[in-house]
DNA sequence: GCCGTTTTCGGCCCGACTGTTTTCAGTCG
């Protein structure tokens, strides 16, 4: 049963070999729009299992009838007759950047060119010299590309990426007058993984402004070069693009390049039909020919009659229609965390002292956090019963030290079978429990949704960490029946977390507001391995908010009597 | 192919930059 990365990519994989077959516009591009809903959807196997499917927005009966046999059978008729026409490697040759559908369409049809390889030969025996819009530049520009698409590896992991953005601020800041500056696309977005960088500023100069960007010595190569819009590589194939326009449009521009895609196209749809044309250069108000233009963001939805979406809800998957009712959510911050529930020492895998991961946490101006050190089938880095109940003592004394309190927890072991890792007697000495999975991954989807179900029945079970188990960019996880995990997790109050270490970001974002209407609580934590790793809660942050959730919904942001009572009364049903 | 507070047909977001062009097509975000 294929997952919903899996099917969005084929649907995508659908849209662009109909379209170099030459289908009509708006007919791909449906299914472009459809991968998107997927994309950020719950799982399809269990919206085709409620009905739900259809749902979704831009998911017709046709679409819908080809999801089904995609997520079934993994493949589909319609995608294999696609395959039939074109050869697998067509996608490498649209993947170099500069040829697009169009190009892609001559040169397999009118040259036999269907691999980035056969490019390659063309371009070097001569044979593309008299082709139609293929002067000795586009030449240039695809043998670079071929060079990128050949040097590049995957999307950059998000605090990898928000790292090169900030430094890519710094140095405009500090070489060139600039009125605002921000972060935009997918960055801002806070998206597991981004394609490119992309930022935004204001500046009355904004020629020097893109010259001073595209001077800077870490560019290996300069795509674009306009007035008021830059592209360059940097060493290791990262785009960056900053597009820079004067500041009484701020809002638009920032609105316009944060995206995503498929949020801008819906909010502009909806915006004809008002009258108003919306791009970075304002909104045009069509029967007035007026030009309405917004210093802030919050203006531009506010002419638009809704209230301010945030950057992370912006994906097209149902935030518009909540903001015209004004139902969005007030979405969790950074600083309504009180604590961390999650991180180790080097009692167990940590880099850091117990001692210096309490002070850290109590720097970070926290009430409380737990330290949560792996349990004893771990092996060498794991704490045997007696280990565990050894650390209370020091815990207490160091606690008290630097004014925290500081829990007494573990991260146990969930065992093939469901059970954990110590026994109860152990467990109720601690004032809070996390239970991961780290061993059987493979297991059949019944037997890890019968796992973590019996998981959740655990009266001495109150979070279970890193849910899914994925390492982005590297494996889905494990599978299990997501909804009926989710109903035990609320039924047994357990909570569910999202782990905030970068290659993880888990619960992924959809599958979190999807168990957020099953009324389960969250966590946010870092799961940091060193001092610096207590970082991560932002990131786990970004990701509850792109899952919609409130404070309310998230155990960590409350008191810590409400903690202890969470605690309580799991132990009290039996 | 999808969709509806102009509804079941006729629409479907918007603009910058590049290179090859004498007015624009293609790519990209």
């Amino acid at each position: 049963m294929l997952g919903n990365a899996d099917i969005a990519r084929k649907l995508n994989e659908i849209r662009t070999l109909m379209e170099l077959a030459g289908e009509p516009f708006y007919k791909f591009m449906a299914y472009e729009r459809a991968a998107t809903a997927v994309e950020n959807a719950a799982p399809v196997s269990q919206l085709i299992a409620s009905g739900e499917l259809q749902k979704l927005p831009g998911i017709g009966k046709s679409i819908a009838a080809t999801i089904a046999e995609l997520c079934d059978a993994g493949s589909c008729s319609l995608l294999s007759d696609l395959y039939a026409r074109f050869p697998p490697t067509i996608f490498e040759l649209l993947s170099v950047s500069g040829i697009g559908t169009k190009t892609a369409a001559i040169l397999f049809e009118q040259y036999g060119i269907g691999s980035v390889e056969d490019l390659e030969a063309a371009i070097e025996a001569g044979n593309l010299a008299g082709a139609p819009r293929m002067g000795p530049k586009t030449l240039d520009n695809i043998r670079r590309g071929i060079l990128a698409y050949r040097g590049r590896t995957h999307r950059t992991p998000l605090a990898a990426a928000r790292v090169i953005a900030e430094e890519t601020i710094d140095y405009l800041r500090t070489r060139v007058p600039l009125d605002r500056i921000s972060l935009a696309g997918s960055l801002r977005r806070a998206e597991t993984t981004v394609g490119d960088i992309d930022i935004v500023c204001t500046s009355v100069d904004a020629p020097s402004v893109i010259q001073t960007f595209v001077a800077w010595d870490r560019a290996r190569a300069v795509l674009a070069d306009g007035p008021t819009k830059g592209t360059i590589w940097l060493d290791d194939g990262l785009q960056i693009d900053l597009r820079v326009l004067p500041d009484e449009l701020y809002g638009n521009l920032l609105q316009h390049f944060t995206g995503s895609r498929e949020h801008n196209i819906q909010l502009r749809e909806d915006a004809v039909r008002k009258g108003l044309r919306v791009s970075e250069n304002g909104i045009l108000e069509l029967e007035t020919g007026r030009t309405i233009i917004c210093r802030t963001e919050p203006e531009v939805y506010e002419v638009l009659g809704m209230e301010y979406i945030p950057p992370e809800l912006r994906s097209g998957s149902g935030e518009l229609e909540a903001a015209r009712a004004r139902t969005l959510p007030q979405l969790i911050e950074l600083s309504d965390v009180r604590g961390d529930f999650h991180m180790h020492s080097t009692w167990s895998d940590g880099r850091n002292e117990l001692e210096e991961m309490i002070a850290a946490a109590a720097s970070r101006g926290y009430e409380y956090h737990s330290m949560s050190d792996h349990s004893q089938s771990r092996g060498w880095i794991g704490l045997s019963p007696d280990d565990l109940l050894s650390q209370r003592p020091i815990i207490a004394q160091l606690s008290k030290k630097h004014s925290i309190t500081t829990l007494c927890s573990s991260e146990v072991d969930i065992r093939a079978d469901g059970s954990l890792d110590y026994d109860d007697e152990t467990l109720a000495q601690l004032d809070i429990v996390v239970g991961s999975v780290h061993s059987a991954m493979r297991q059949s989807r019944d037997e890890m949704t019968r796992r973590l179900i019996r998981a959740c029945e655990n009266p001495y079970l109150n979070i279970i960490g890193h849910p899914t188990g994925r390492m982005i960019e590297i494996s889905p996880g494990y599978e299990f029946d997501y909804d009926a995990v989710f109903a035990a997790a609320a039924r047994t109050g357990t909570a569910l977390e999202i782990d905030g270490q970068g290659k993880r970001l888990d619960l992924p974002a959809a599958l979190a507001r999807r168990a957020k209407d099953f009324g389960v609580v969250f966590t946010v934590d870092s799961d940091a391995h060193d001092v610096k790793g207590l970082e991560g809660v932002a990131l786990a942050i970004g990701q509850a908010r792109r899952a919609w959730l409130t404070r309310k919904e998230i155990l960590n942001t409350w008191p810590l009597e409400e903690v202890r009572a969470f605690v309580q009364r799991k132990r009290e049903v039996r």
